[in-house]
DNA sequence: GTCTATAAACGGATAGAC
DNA sequence: GTCTATCCGTTTATAGAC
């Protein structure tokens, strides 16, 4: 019972490291056994499949970050103060700060980016599920402090809210594209943070496309030759 | 030759398809070529291999689109109004715009936003070469039109506004994670566009996390009990 | 250029001994 | 719970006939 609790985390170690590295299907569940120096029959007696092991990997941590981000939503609500740059801090936040500790977190991270982009119908179908409680708790309180945004507005705004995060959350796989010079370096998560929540917070407020189109008109009448 | 021609683009335009739907590592060269109803050997013979493939795919359509979103910046400079607004719609415009036909085009844009998430260096590198010309090009023209944004911060809202594209390119694998009701309609392209650019002009123009935090503090004192 | 046939390796999953 | 051995399908790549 002590050795197969063992062995069931070293296999759930080895396959959050191994899937974040290189992507679900591209490994195999030979690699994970024999990086975890466990017997590759193993796989199949605690988790009865690679989907069953997918699934768990997924499913534990997924669970307490989501408590944690509706806990902070909660602490938001409960105080009365609530910003848009606090709610849009309470739902990146936590999985960003998790990809601080050495540990498994940062390689979990970077697996729920990849996670959307794999081609699995049972994963989108777990994802889906896994993050039911989440949305319904956050879209009404984006609804909240935005209330002058249309819902079709509203709705593509949280989805490039999420293309931010899923694309800082997958690390700096592609981040190398705009590297000048050296190559970038991993900020802390706090600084990433502090960088981020503006940029999304000036977003998802910005004006609506038809009132830029009327001002947008109406600087051309008035400030043509400036700019920007 | 005529037919090589037609064996050779077929095999482009069904991998394009496969590679786009279930991602580089998941689809076979048998399924390419079941599909494409030519000889599994004539993969070999045309490419070399299957990396060879995967190379010519993207460089079939990578390089006219580089080409075009390089003319639309010329002639934004030469008809000397170039704005943050026209920038970005001439740099995310043309992948959105080609997601329009209902030919390749969707397909490769899908294919593009899953580049960077498989786990193949010899990719990155490739992906990276490939767009050398297209960043030093449009690098220098969004310090020009935020002059006052210093360089990491610069470098840092240029990657968030990868993010946004890379995920509204990549469909609506991920997009049914928000969806209410029915399922997410796929926009025209035009019609996202207009909503994703004053969304990421408005998060490039943010005030810096600096000038925020100053202004919070003033804020809690003078308005402390209307937040948003 | 296109084909068949096959090599050689790797994939997930399982039976059955211990 | 853990192990070995194995089944059986799939993978990339190539050799050689036409």
């Amino acid at each position: 019972m002590a050795e197969a609790n063992d062995t069931k985390d070293r296999i759930l170690d080895t396959a959050e490291h191994l899937f974040a590295e290189r992507g679900l299907g591209q490994t195999s569940l030979r690699q994970i056994t024999s990086h975890a120096e466990v017997n590759l029959a193993a796989v199949n007696y605690h988790f009865g499949s690679k989907e069953g092991l997918i699934k768990a990997v997924l499913a534990r941590r997924l669970e307490p970050l989501n408590r944690e981000r509706i806990r902070r939503l909660d602490r938001l609500e409960r105080q009365g103060s609530i910003t848009l740059e606090g709610l849009i801090e309470a739902f990146i936040g936590p999985p960003l700060e998790l990809s601080r500790d050495g540990g498994g977190g940062s390689r979990f991270v970077r697996l729920m980016g990849r996670t959307y982009t794999e081609h699995a119908s049972f994963l989108h179908e777990h994802m889906r599920h896994a993050n039911e409680a989440l949305v319904s708790r956050f879209k009404p309180a984006f609804r909240m402090v935005l209330p002058e945004l249309p819902k079709a507005e509203l709705y593509w705004r949280l989805h490039f809210l999420l293309g931010v995060m899923s694309y800082v959350m997958a690390g700096n796989d592609m981040m190398q594209l705009l590297a000048s010079s050296r190559n970038a370096e991993l900020e802390e998560p706090r600084e990433i943070i502090r960088r981020v929540v503006p940029f999304l917070a000036a977003g998802l407020r910005a004006p609506l496309p038809e009132e830029l189109a009327r001002m947008g008109r109406e600087a051309v009448e008035t400030d043509a030759m400036s700019p920007v």
